[in-house]
DNA sequence: ATTTACATTAAAACAATTCTAAACTGTTGA
DNA sequence: TCAACAGTTTAGAATTGTTTTAATGTAAAT
């Protein structure tokens, strides 16, 4: 059983038909080794380029938040310019490079779990996750 | 001596001219008891709305950037499609409510500290914020 | 008072995202 | 098998938040 029918069942059984398009957009996001982050026009660049397949900007969307909607990505907000998503969807915290612009995972055995010691009355806690910003020393923060 | 002078001096002493614009705008976020979470667009209503002056949204614009360049405001991250800023500039840790779409000053006596074991190597730490996602129960999350 | 550098302004430009309405395509079931 | 329907894609227009522009205005130094 290759990808394409380990996605195309994926896609079905949520309710999504597996068209082309998102059948290739699969492709890009989950057959990687490693989780990546990316933007929408990330995205679209690396389905023109390297797979030479033209999908509308507004598929590259609708799907993108289709999928998030299902669980199978996650939204970041980093700055607030665009948005970046996240193929890994487990609780994680990042770093964010204030030089490069650049995020990266945060391994869970290099942080300390995080305790909570009140929270707001009548709310359950969806998420708890760390945002560490760094720079090299001699850099203003941003 | 009154907030405007007082704002005047401030202002003054950052290199930036005390206008009429710049002051009205620091009696807006300055001024309150409490520190607040604000979009340009709330605080162009509040000055249009509550003080009745014509403030030109560029320089709603200009002025929310040089007072975050100059460490008076902090831009805050939680959804992608407009900015939030804070008038509270400590580091500190939110609970951001998915109900309501709120975000709320999470005080440090609720949180225990967080403890990185593990920096990118070559980098110094300049934040570390926590972002606590709540709903209630039988919400799914977004 | 004059000059100068900094600020404000309305409007245009821009970038990210969403909407629209027409054309297209998986899927269902006769 | 194929017609019909619902879901999907598409290009382009529209919308939203933000930045730029270039002309005008104003605080402060001379």
């Amino acid at each position: 059983m290759n990808n394409i029918s380990i996605y195309t069942e994926k896609l079905r059984e949520s309710g999504l038909r597996p068209t082309r398009q998102r059948l290739k957009i699969c492709e890009v996001l989950f057959s990687p080794e490693k989780t990546f982050h990316f933007t929408i026009n990330d995205l679209t660049k690396i389905i023109e380029d390297k797979l030479s397949e033209k999908i509308s900007l507004a598929t590259v969307y609708n799907t993108i938040h289709a999928f998030k909607k299902k669980g199978y990505l996650k939204e970041i907000s980093i700055n607030s310019d665009k948005s970046y998503f996240d193929t890994n969807v487990t609780e994680h915290h990042h770093f964010f490079d204030e030089d490069t612009n650049e995020l990266i995972d945060c391994s869970n055995e290099d942080i300390d779990s995080v305790n909570i010691k009140k929270n707001i009355t009548g709310k359950k806690i969806k998420s708890v996750e760390v945002l560490i910003k760094v720079a090299t020393d001699n850099q203003t923060q941003k």
